[in-house]
DNA sequence: AGCTGGCAAACA
DNA sequence: TGTTTG
DNA sequence: ACAGCT
């Protein structure tokens, strides 16, 4: 088999794949990415079935389907099915999951028309998504989400000199030397392996060219000044006009380590912003890049700048003959986090949903570790007497045992943290096209091969 | 044969 | 509380 | 109703 029949295989195995998580189907959903994700991650084309030998995760209905070339007829079938169409199209309003749109489908609503018709209360983020249907389905090119970047960095600095933003999520490279220096950190092998990457798995290696939404980090060097910062970026970016929708969500992790008495602890610490990001379409300055020298762009400049009257004196696009709008809708994410989580919050928000699971179930079963986008904790070494503060974990299912006693955690020990740090410098460069693999054999791969 | 499959937080 | 989000 | 593990 070449490498086009292993693409139509993937994009078969990913139907399945998400055919089954719109029937919230989720075992089979995940095997399916799984076996997506295995031949993603093959280094060359697979001219005989029989290469595929020994690979994890190819089990025998994902094998017949990659036998049929990625054309068997249930895949077909799939595809063609009303429902599985209706769900997709339903589901893909911001804001509408596998339970909603079933229910609604079994109220009869199968597109759009009808369920504006039927007009089935809508929460605020599904009025939102309907809203800007259209523009959210559309991908998101690199440049926007730079442009994007650019008008969030002036904010933020105006608010706050110093903090910096990175672009994270599917834009963002990250590099298999990332993700082992994570697994040599849990095997307390530091300063051994990362060294010597070689012969290891790819791990991670994003940097795609389009996505459906656009991350950002926010950070500032020095401890503790990022608190308070996001409702003030978000409150700055609305009064500009940049947010058509927007739901801040505050982080329940506090404070343990410097001043555990503090009731500074108590401070609220917005984490995330999901918003829906208005961006004018062809900025005047196209493709040149946007300011040579930002270092005169103060937020006023910026300001009048982006909020000139041409912004408001775009017509609201009545579905006759109208020119293109001037402006289009972009989900856009911020995410704040204190410098010393900065690493464990790259790898929390890588933008793959596989690999963020994969990740924290080999974390919580090979390590007896609890991997959360703010610290790593060892779930083994939870002497009671460390835990001061916080309560964090809500009791649950998928709670690890040892947490939901007591409801207290603390990230484990300094060490960790300063080691951790060295994952966020290598998260920096460009690995590239440098994709090894190699399969340890038959043993499960847990994560590595997922994108 | 039976179990597991990643998480936490917000809204209605 | 169930559903959705990243 | 998929795949791996126990």
């Amino acid at each position: 088999m070449n490498l086009i029949w292993g693409s139509l295989c993937q994009e078969a195995l990913s139907i399945l794949a998400e055919n089954a998580e719109l029937n919230e189907e989720d075992g089979r959903g995940i095997a399916f990415r799984r076996a997506e994700a295995v031949l993603k991650a093959l280094p060359r084309a697979v001219r005989k079935l029989t290469e595929l030998k020994g690979l994890p995760c190819l089990g025998e209905h994902s094998l017949r389907i990659i036998k049929a070339s990625g054309k068997a007829a249930e895949v077909e079938a799939t595809k063609q099915s009303e429902r599985y169409k209706a769900l997709k199209l339903l589901t893909g309003i911001f804001g509408v999951g596998a339970k909603t749109a079933d229910r609604w489908i079994t109220m009869g609503i199968y597109n759009l028309q009808q369920l504006q018709s039927s007009g089935p209360t809508l929460n605020q983020a599904q009025q939102a998504g309907l809203e800007h249907y259209e523009d959210l389905n559309q991908p998101v090119t690199r440049a926007e989400a730079d442009h994007i970047g650019e008008i969030v960095r002036r904010v933020v600095l105006c608010v706050l000199p110093g903090a910096q933003l990175t672009l994270i999520g599917g834009f963002r490279r990250y590099t298999s030397r990332a993700a082992l220096d994570l697994i040599n950190i849990a095997d307390h092998l530091t300063a051994k392996i990362c060294t010597d990457a070689d012969g290891i798995v790819d791990i991670l290696n994003r940097g795609k060219p389009t996505g459906h939404d656009v991350d950002f980090l926010i950070t500032h060097p020095e401890e503790g000044r990022e608190v308070g910062l996001l409702p003030k970026v978000v409150s700055l970016l609305k009064s500009q006009g940049f947010l058509l929708y927007q739901k801040t969500t505050k982080n329940s992790y506090l404070e343990s380590e410097d001043r555990p008495t503090q009731p500074s602890s108590n401070m609220d610490r917005f984490e995330r912003c999901f918003s829906i990001f208005r961006l004018k379409r062809n900025p005047g300055t196209t493709l040149v890049k946007p300011d040579t020298s930002p270092r005169s762009s103060s937020c006023t400049q910026s300001q009048s700048e982006r909020h000139s009257h041409q912004e408001s004196a775009e017509v609201r696009g009545n579905g006759s003959e109208s020119r293109p709008k001037s402006w289009r809708a972009v989900r856009v994410d911020l995410v704040v986090s204190p410098i010393s989580q900065f690493a464990f919050a790259l790898l929390g928000w890588t933008g793959s949903k596989l690999f963020e699971r994969e990740l924290r179930r080999w974390a919580g079963h090979e390590k007896a570790m609890s991997l959360s986008s703010h610290a790593l904790y060892d779930t083994k070494q939870l002497p009671e007497s460390s835990f001061r503060g916080g309560d964090i974990c809500s009791p649950g299912p998928g709670v690890h045992p040892s947490i939901r006693e007591k409801r207290l955690k603390r990230p484990a020990e300094r060490p960790w943290d300063t080691q951790l740090w060295r994952v966020a410098d290598h998260l920096g460069p460009a690995f590239g096209s440098d994709c090894r693999y190699s399969l340890e054999s038959n043993r499960q791969i847990h994560w590595f091969v997922t994108y």
